[in-house]
DNA sequence: TACAACGAAGGTCAAAGACAGTCAAAGTCA
DNA sequence: TGACTTTGACTGTCTTTGACCTTCGTTGTA
C-alpha cells in the first residue's frame, strides 16, 4: 500500500462516521510521517467533487481542511429526474416534480420556491404555449443540474 | 476555533439579544486573554458594512467601541436591484448584477449559480433575442423576489 | 475660570507567525 | 515509456502581537 491510498483510506475511515470532518494539514502530515502537500494531492486526486466530495480549507492560523461526503444518491436521484423531464413540461408537470423531488428530500423547500418562481406561468408569459413549456424544461433542468453539482 | 473566530462568535451571540451593544476594547480583551488591537481585527474583518455592521467608537477616559446591526434591510436592497432591472436583460447584464449581489453578499454563492443557470442563453436557447431578454429578466426578477420573501 | 499636564481609552501599522496551496522535479512501478 | 507518487521550495492568506499614535475626560494650578 502506498503513502497516497493509506492517507485516502484514513480520510475514508473519519468520514464513515460523519459525513463531515476537519482536519489540519500539518498535523496529519506529521501523524502519517509525511510532507503537507501529500495531503493536498491525496485530496486532488481522490477527493474529487466527481467522486461525492466537497473540499474546502482555511489558510492562517488554526486554519483547516473540511472534507464533507455529499450523498452520490442524491444525485444519482435528481439526474433521473432530470432524464425524465424531456423537451417541454407545463406547470402543473413542474409542480409534481418539485412535490416528488422534495418528499425525497433532494431539494429543500427553499430550492422548490425559487425553481417554482423561475418556472411558473406568469414568470413566462407572453410566450406560446408549446414555446413556454419548452424553456420551462430548459430552465428547470438548468437549475437541478446546478443543484447537482455542489 | 481560533481566537478571532471566537471573538467574532461572542460579539454576535451579544448582537442577538440587542442589535446595539457598546463593549471595552481593553477590557474585552483582558476577558479574552488577547492583546486589544485583536478586537480591532476582528471587528474589520468580519463585522464590515458589507455584512450589515456599522462600528464607532469613542477614545479617552471612558472610551468605549459600539457596534450596531443595520440590517441595511437586505430586502430593501434586493428590491432596488430588482425595480433596476427593466423588461429586458442579457446575459451579462444578469452576471454583472450577480456579481454585484454578491459583493454586497446579499445572495449566497449558490443562489448565484442557480440564477446563472436559470437565465443563461444557453437555457434560453432557441428564443429570439428581445424574447429571451424579456423572458431572461422575469425569471431573474421573480427568483430575487422569492429570495426576499425567506 | 482658563488651561496645561496627565492618564485612560481606542487606533494604526508593520512584522512575525501559522497555516494551506502550487508547482515542478525526482522517484516508482507496471 | 507513461502514469502515478513523493518531495520540498516558494507563494498566498489569515492571524496574532506589540510598539507607537491620537483622542478626550479629569485634575491640578495660576
Amino acid at each position: 500500500m502506498n503513502l497516497s491510498n493509506a492517507i485516502a483510506q484514513m480520510i475514508t475511515e473519519m468520514l464513515s462516521e460523519q459525513n463531515e470532518i476537519e482536519i489540519q494539514r500539518n498535523i496529519l502530515a506529521q501523524d502519517l510521517g509525511c510532507v503537507p502537500s501529500q495531503i493536498n494531492y491525496v485530496l486532488a486526486s481522490r477527493f474529487t467533487p466527481e467522486r461525492g466530495y466537497i473540499v474546502e480549507s482555511r489558510r492562517g492560523g488554526k486554519g483547516c481542511i473540511r472534507i464533507t461526503r455529499v450523498s452520490y444518491d442524491k444525485n444519482t436521484l435528481l439526474m433521473k429526474v432530470i432524464g425524465s423531464v424531456g423537451q417541454r413540461i407545463d406547470e402543473k408537470g413542474v409542480e409534481a416534480h418539485l412535490v416528488n423531488l422534495l418528499y425525497h428530500e433532494l431539494i429543500s423547500k427553499r430550492d422548490a420556491a425559487l425553481i417554482s418562481a423561475a418556472t411558473s406561468d406568469s414568470t413566462l408569459r407572453g410566450l406560446p404555449a408549446d414555446v413556454r413549456d419548452y424553456i420551462r424544461a430548459s430552465v428547470f433542468k438548468q437549475i437541478l443540474i446546478t443543484i447537482t453539482k455542489e
